[in-house]
DNA sequence: CGCTGAATATGACGGAAATCACGCGGACCC
DNA sequence: GGGTCCGCGTGATTTCCGTCATATTCAGCG
């Protein structure tokens, strides 16, 4: 087992967030910060509570959601982070975050530390303005995936989109998208009911297009899922 | 008539982006600053295209859309800026950028220029940072809206959200929102079709709920759009 | 073991909204 | 002036999808 402090130092180097910014940065930024777990369906936060804190994650998901609409905003992925928005806009948090797996590690960040450190290292100020961008450029996607049209586009959309940030290749010429959602999930994602999204996922099923396994999502022909996405002939 | 320089430095210093930047800063990115002028529809950058500069915004509006879905993403007035997220992200621009308004009035940034000034001027980093805070904020606003549920509701919803942004109160108690959007570019922001729109606006035409100026929205009872957006009773 | 609750399915039905079609007025341009 | 084009408003029709209702399965638990 590796020694706590250490396997915090690691994982943040390994994330976005610090790609790029220099060795003692680093250092001096992991000394304080904390790792914590989280339990599927237990909140990180809420919003509108002060921004004390923002998160990198070491693994797991994490969902971004709103609580008048209860929309899903986002869903993060290992090496992202989430929090940095409140924290530079000096700001509640603007949104719920739960844990969206069974296990989530968060590595925590004082907003104070993270604060000054942008003002005194340069390095680590462009990494934060990266991950803003990251954040305004997955949004963008997911307003584009809740414009393409019919609650079918959306949720081939949405596939697509997820495997292109979490899925992988398989030998036999499928892909998997290595995410647990729950149809509930999913419905809210592409904002539509759980009943729709249901029968949609199970004609797909039907199909030989998708199958929902414990690990996740298999998708049988994803061309023909970006076929549907994108509205092309039957 | 104030000479065009001075025209540009008073501009860029009223704005968002420059709030709170010292003033030797904001002269010296205002000395290679250029004001431009657009009409109408017309597009003053298209999705895909290098990122060579970004643009404050001196008068009018300008929408941000993406080219796939057609989609609206957002509603750009004075004082804010866009494309500093192609130009800190290193990437070619997103979006189309198209002028909303009769006449639009922008002050471009070289892309070099905000570079190396965010490498060497802290405080126009931290001004950069701020305004990417906002972009993902309005982004998610935006993702709000588009979840509200039917399309009344969505209507509604982005009426109440331009108020917030752009409107005023009048004295008689109605409110303005100073905003000439075609039905269709209304249909494109809730996304709905451009018919169901129209139907929706008429119909609240008949009800004295809202009118089209030729300068804008007329809300004639505020607090009702608001009970639409979230649902209430009838 | 049966009980309970949650997630997943499926059917029936009605209303909302997309689609197709058309009329109307104003701006713009030969 | 008479064109055309474009933005707006309507009606009729079909399709989609939200709502309500009812299994079924499965995990957790006394």
């Amino acid at each position: 087992m590796m020694a706590p402090r250490e396997h915090v130092e690691r994982s943040l180097r390994a994330s976005q967030l610090f790609l790029g910014v220099e060795s003692d940065t680093c250092t001096a930024l992991a000394g304080h910060a904390v790792a914590r777990r989280y339990k599927r369906g237990e909140y990180v936060w809420h919003e509108g509570e002060d921004a004390t804190w923002m998160a990198v994650i070491a693994s797991g998901l994490v969902k971004i959601s709103r609580r008048g609409s209860g929309a899903i905003v986002a869903l993060l992925g290992p090496h992202e982070t989430f929090g940095d928005l409140a924290i530079v806009g000096g700001a509640p948090y603007s949104a719920d975050a739960v844990a969206a797996t069974r296990n989530v590690e968060l590595l925590c960040l004082d907003a104070q530390e993270v604060r000054s450190a942008i003002e005194t290292r340069p390095t680590f100020a462009r990494a934060v303005e990266r991950s803003l961008v990251a954040h305004g450029r997955s949004l963008q996607d997911k307003i584009q995936i809740m414009s393409a049209g019919s609650v079918e586009r959306r949720l081939a959309a949405l596939l697509r989109h997820l495997f292109d940030r979490f899925g992988d290749d398989l030998e036999d010429g499928s892909s998997i998208v290595p995410v647990n959602l729950s149809r509930a999930e999913l419905a809210s994602l592409v904002g539509a009911t759980v009943e729709t999204t249901i029968r949609t996922m199970s004609r797909w099923h039907k199909e030989r297009l998708v199958s929902t396994q414990p690990e996740g999502f298999l998708l049988h022909d994803f061309a023909r899922v970006v076929e549907l996405a994108t509205g092309e002939a039957a």
